[in-house]
DNA sequence: ATTTAATATTTAGTATTGCTAGGTGATTAC
DNA sequence: GTAATCACCTAGCAATACTAAATATTAAAT
């Protein structure tokens, strides 16, 4: 990667922006990679080993879910991901933790900060 | 931890918040535990096996200095952290990325969403 | 005086998560 | 028919916050 401390930045947050995706309409894997893209100018373009193991995850908490669909005239099925109950109410708790972290992080970054 | 998500989220944060501290004045560690405390109301309230593995991380890279310094009326040296000049330049390149970084993520929190 | 708490530093080991770097196969464009 | 894209999968690495200790000094409490 270009930058280790942008490598970090990521960490949760990735998972985040994914559920929330997911919980905004149902969506493919892979698509998944081009909107991250697009919508972020480039800032998280993501290769699939790195997509796929929070999918797992997602899918393993309970969070997503998987259904093999067969797309119009395809023969390969692909795999279309769904938000649970419990994904939507994560989702929901976990961006009001990234907006309570931000402002937290912001209180330090501001002003000069003596003392 | 009590929240495995919060805890992602703080990855390469809390770095940068200490590179902060000490770029605004020079400080002992122990004196980085209650600023990062008091001033994120509770939010940063790190253990010393959190903070010492990050003065030696920013310590390596040069980014800070460290001096064994006699306080005022006290036998016992304590260990004062001060920025290099790297130290400095850094803190203000990870500022800039945590900003943008954090609108980033904001662009894909903001609205419903949809495609 | 003795115990307790707070100051101050250190370190070993674990868990999580994004990364690289591959692999498979189907579909579309040239 | 070759290349590029779509679509999925996986093993192993790197970085960092965490727990859970240990040591020693100083200040406060009994």
């Amino acid at each position: 990667m270009e930058d280790r401390f942008l490598q970090q930045l990521k960490k949760g947050v990735l998972e985040m922006l994914v559920l929330k995706l997911i919980c905004a309409e149902p969506t493919y894997g892979y698509a998944l990679l081009s909107k991250l893209k697009k919508r972020s100018n480039g800032r998280f373009a993501l290769k699939e080993g790195t997509l796929y193991p929070i999918l797992y995850r997602l899918e393993d908490e309970g969070m997503i879910r998987a259904t093999w669909s067969q797309g119009e005239g395809r023969t390969a099925p692909k795999k279309l991901y769904e938000a649970t109950e419990t994904g939507r109410e994560e989702n929901l708790r976990r961006q009001v933790l990234w907006r309570d972290f931000e402002e937290t992080v912001d209180i330090f970054l501001e002003g000069d900060n003596q003392r």
